[in-house]
DNA sequence: GATGAATGAGAATTCATTCAT
DNA sequence: CATGAATGAATTCTCATTCAT
């Protein structure tokens, strides 16, 4: 679903340690890091990065892809669990520790997405209603949120521990538990907006 | 300790829409928008930013520091709100408004902060941890939540918003409403993590 | 029909050293030298030309529309020559100084050509069209030769010369003196591929 | 002089490839392809292609030489013909076609030319000396034209015809004519400019 | 020998910042 | 003071060439 042809040794080690230090350098400094930062910290030249991915943007576009799927998996699993409350913020864990800073705004957000994207991007969507509905259909999620929303707010968990600065690694746990309990129905007060629309 | 030399007229008047149109250009498009477009939008010559910022950055901290005295102010008038809860989510209401996405980390993050972006920011801090101690003490906050721990959470409607494409402007009432749900103390579940180091 | 704004003094001067170094270039070295190469000649930052033109295509296209401008001028006041053929020799001596190298190929081979070029091209055109059927009226030009068999040999005393090393600056005109004499009437022999489509 | 050594089998073969697909891409487009079109279109890696040819530079000026050498061959076999005008003509006729794009600037302008690359040249132009002063001698030519002069001609009928767009592919013929006329001793004006310095 | 992965010099282009007008 | 022209460092990307497999 990934690969195509099998990467030589070396390739395929590249390979790794470039997806490595990006993944790093995207979480720790944002998209605007430079190739030549990122080379330098995988310790290959910049031309390498070129040869495996034709573009910055196809760059950024794998990480992002490759951890959304791991993390629709993830979700999807959760889809079998008897709690369903439970599963989402299973889920919304998972997510915010696999995200990190790469907030799906660039999933939705790319100029011409690709069609692997635009699948990718649909499947988490799918995955995430899914979630979102059951929690919401056995009582542990407030009647008005949608999974747009839980979309959305997938990634603020990291946003708001990365407004401190030298925040513990784990601080964003803390955020997720008080966002958790905004989209519990215990205590819900009626929201001044409507839904988004859905994605 | 601030700059006090009377400007002359017309020089006041360009450091007014330098900065309007700064505003706008930030919290439109980020703080990667470059200064030819702040000072077209502005309608002065690039070289005029320059005269009255030695530096992009220098810009960026007048404007996050215009809006954060424009909120802190606002937030020391809301301690004399009798309704504790009210007070603070209508400071968070003003928060968002007025910060947009120019998030406090760029304040808590710069290189060699001036003293007067070291006494803005304290004074914001003093003033949300008076509030949020006020919210407390009337029972209208959960008892675990901290002064710091609302000051991060300060833009996130805004970003939770920003997340999604084609969102209505104010779509972020609604993710305030969220948040703010989860910082009541009716059904607080106990949070994974202690709270961070104060600012 | 050129200029819109009139330039600042220093401005200008620039301009000018950067078109002249830039057509020094390319005509002694083609399209493929680098816009640091021409800033060096024109003893400007590499930046400047930037300024001047947003694209090195940009660039490319000034320096032959300006060229190409000139020559189709030269040939609109030819048009009322008494002698046709001398005046069709006159313009195409004319054409190779002009545009020594910049074969009229960059023109017609613009990916997404400007209005600007479009209607260069085309004033160029109606000209050259107008100067050779007027010769070949007189009897001064071989009947089967038509004014896109002209355009295409434009630059052919530039190429010809080009390709002996040190040859003297104006060994064109030789060239030119042998293709005229090939496009002349007497002693013509039927050519063996029939002409081009219009341009 | 020339490299002897017997190639493996699959090497020759090899080779074959690359001088073919080489000579096609130049033809096609330049110079300036890269060299890992190239190696694609032979079939082979990029790597190989520095197996045969240290130097991109020394792949061309082997297809460059190879052509010469063909083109050589074809005019010492002309000198034979009882019409040396006609011969001539034939002459010019396969340089075209054999040369299409490879201007024998290359063999003239190159940095640091090899014996070999020497050697080809002076063949060359000995041979089109003599089939220029036969053709001469047999009236057949204009007095004032010198072989160095025919040898700088013998891409330009190419060129000519690839200043046009969507031009057929045997348009050269059309301007060989034009320009074989103009060698013509009938109707000659005299010339205004010396010949070149002899190669 | 053949292959294609790795490399780094160089190209076009952007943009904060400086400085002549 | 205001302006916008000039500058060069930094960025993305290409490609000839080298080298491990």
């Amino acid at each position: 679903m990934t690969e195509a042809r099998p990467l030589r040794a070396d390739a395929a080690r590249n390979r790794e340690l470039l997806l490595t230090a990006a993944s790093q350098e995207f979480a720790e400094r944002g998209f605007d890091v430079s190739i030549a930062d990122i080379a330098r910290r995988a310790g290959i030249g910049k031309g390498t990065v070129f040869r495996h991915f034709p573009t910055k943007d196809h760059l950024i576009s794998a990480i992002v892809i490759d951890r959304v799927v791991t993390l629709t998996e993830a979700g999807e699993h959760l889809l079998d669990a008897p709690d369903a409350g439970a599963a989402l913020l299973r889920f919304l864990t998972t997510a915010a520790r696999e995200l990190r800073r790469l907030d799906p705004s660039f999933l939705t957000s790319a100029e011409d997405p690709t069609a692997e994207v635009v699948q990718t991007q649909q499947r988490l969507y799918a995955t995430v209603h899914a979630l979102v509905d059951r929690a919401r259909g056995q009582g542990d999620l407030r009647p008005d949120v949608t999974g747009t929303d839980v979309v959305a707010l997938m990634c603020t968990p990291n946003h708001v521990a990365g407004c401190l600065p030298n925040a513990s690694p784990d601080l964003w746990q803390r955020y997720l538990g008080i966002i958790f309990d905004g989209l519990r129905p215990q205590g819900a007060h009626p929201l001044p907006h409507p839904p988004p629309l859905p994605l």
